[in-house]
DNA sequence: ACTATAGTTAGCTTTATGGCTAACCATTCA
DNA sequence: TGAATGGTTAGCCATAAAGCTAACTATAGT
């Protein structure tokens, strides 16, 4: 369950709205087909890619092929955003912290202009 | 700002890596290909995506190019991610609560034969 | 003015992606 | 058993991605 291949796959929107239908539960390989104008070849193919990034696993019980989400591989997602976020939001606030010491400063300096 | 975009640029480890050198602030081109075995114009083309893509902007001033993350368009995957959170959680909400209907279902059921 | 620095452009490979058709299993249903 | 259904395999095509080198432009420093 690469982030590569997790964002990779999600980079499709055919893709990613196969993956919102799997939100709403499992479908098989038809039912995920229907909504698209696309041979069946061409969705297997994403399907194939949803699962081998792991957002996706399938199972086959006679002739018909069902597909449900992985929900882990979305939260490996949220996960490696969230920590980005939390770096970025650190910075912001060291940055805030750095503009309130200058605001300060700056103060204590009109004062000391006044006061010559 | 398209989310194809968005994902596409961050399933790449090199253009991730990018975007979490600038989660701790600016930085020229130079600085962000130090880390990289890469020959210039290849690191450039990830730069050019990533701002293809709303991730990065980028600034030319003298002879140095400065790049800046964008969050909002991280917060755009975040979102969307959130979204399909919700939906799946609340299918697993309605699962749950079908799960206890049975359940108590199943007790009745129980008293039932037993008081025969 | 000369050199070094920082990017940029152009053009080339190799491999992957996204789509198609046509032909092929493998179950189910009549 | 024969036909319909649901997927699957194989192979083709066009385009894009990820890397390279070599040559070029434009600023900064001496």
């Amino acid at each position: 369950m690469q982030l590569d291949h997790v964002f990779g796959a999600l980079s499709d929107a055919t893709r990613r709205a196969i993956v919102m239908r799997l939100c709403d539960g499992e479908a098989s390989v038809g039912e995920l087909a229907k909504p698209f104008d696309m041979a069946l070849p061409s969705l297997m193919k994403h399907i194939r890619i949803l699962e081998s990034s792991g957002l996706v696993t399938s199972e086959k019980t006679g002739r018909v092929r069902t597909c449900s989400l992985q929900t882990e591989a979305l939260a490996t997602v949220e996960v490696w955003l969230a920590a980005q976020r939390e770096i970025w939001e650190q910075r912001l606030d060291r940055l805030e912290m750095y503009v309130e010491k200058l605001k300060k400063q700056e103060k204590s300096n009109a004062r000391k202009r006044k006061s010559k």
